[in-house]
DNA sequence: CACGAGACCTGTTCGC
DNA sequence: TGCGAACAGGTCTCGT
């Protein structure tokens, strides 16, 4: 993960692009290769940013737009390095360095475009915006019929919840996964607010979860409640989590904690 | 509008 | 041990 300015990484703010290399070419969601490489070389980083899953670099003239999907990575590194397995596309800087986005399942994609909200423009909002109060959550919760799993993965309802994050926050607010929205009540929906918020920020206290190979040095998997604990033990209630499928994606929760009213 | 299936990909794990 | 099937953090498109 890119954690802008920390000691892991030099901030990128105020590079010079020198140059650039697309590894893999359907990792470049937009525009083609050729308007890539003759766009981005001179542009300057002139601030880092996030909207929802997506990773901005703000430069001169356009915006970089990053998303990992599933086993994206990025990091930065000397242009010395020999290309790692899995890299995709390379940004080298003028000062010898270089960023990579890796990405071993190829879901991963980067846009350069002149205004993000090309790309960025469907999402939902924030769940720490300020603007979505309890009472506006509620609101939205209320224009919708659909089960509230598929609903928080919508990233155009509210944007940057995935699986995990889902899973986990349903079973803090103790709601069913396939609860209709329009079907839950102003507390229940000021519960699930509070749960997603605590959640992404235990998450992000600790840099992530890693599963498998896909590992970014986060440690949120020892920590998880109820995602892929099928047949252990509820941390609340002690009865044994299930695992069911929805939206044909694997969904974890406790038939005690999160009963379907 | 809402939902399910299929596609895009590689690597790991599981069952036989 | 070997091999194929199933499955995985996400999102898009198509058909019903």
């Amino acid at each position: 993960m890119l954690r802008e300015g920390s000691l892991d990484y030099p901030t990128l703010v105020g590079k010079s692009i020198a140059s650039t290399q697309v590894l893999w070419e359907r990792t470049l969601a937009f525009p083609g290769v050729v308007e890539f490489y003759a766009r981005l070389p001179g542009q300057t980083i002139t601030d880092i940013g996030r909207r929802g899953k997506f990773l901005m670099i703000l430069l001169s003239l356009d915006t970089l737009l990053l998303h990992l999907r599933m086993s994206g990575d990025v990091r930065v590194e000397a242009q010395e390095m020999p290309i790692a397995l899995h890299d995709r596309l390379l940004v080298n800087f003028d000062d010898g360095l270089r960023l990579v986005f890796n990405d071993t399942r190829k879901f991963g994609r980067v846009w350069l475009v002149g205004d993000a909200r090309e790309i960025l423009g469907n999402l939902g909002p924030e769940p720490f915006d300020d603007e979505l109060t309890p009472l506006e959550f509620y609101r939205r919760l209320h224009t919708t019929r659909r089960q509230l799993k598929p609903l928080l993965l919508d990233q155009s309802f509210l944007a940057g919840l995935g699986n995990i994050y889902t899973d986990e926050s349903l079973h803090l607010a103790h709601l069913h996964p396939l609860t209709p929205a329009n079907e839950v009540s102003p507390d229940q929906a000021e519960r699930l607010l509070g749960a997603i918020h605590q959640i992404l920020e235990d998450g992000i206290r600790h840099n992530g979860a890693s599963i498998d190979w896909v590992d970014r040095g986060g440690g949120f998997q020892n920590y998880f409640r109820v995602y892929d604990r099928a047949g252990e033990p509820c941390p609340e209630c002690g009865s044994s989590i299930q695992r069911m499928v929805v939206g044909q994606r694997g969904t974890h929760f406790c038939p005690t904690c999160q009963p379907l009213t």
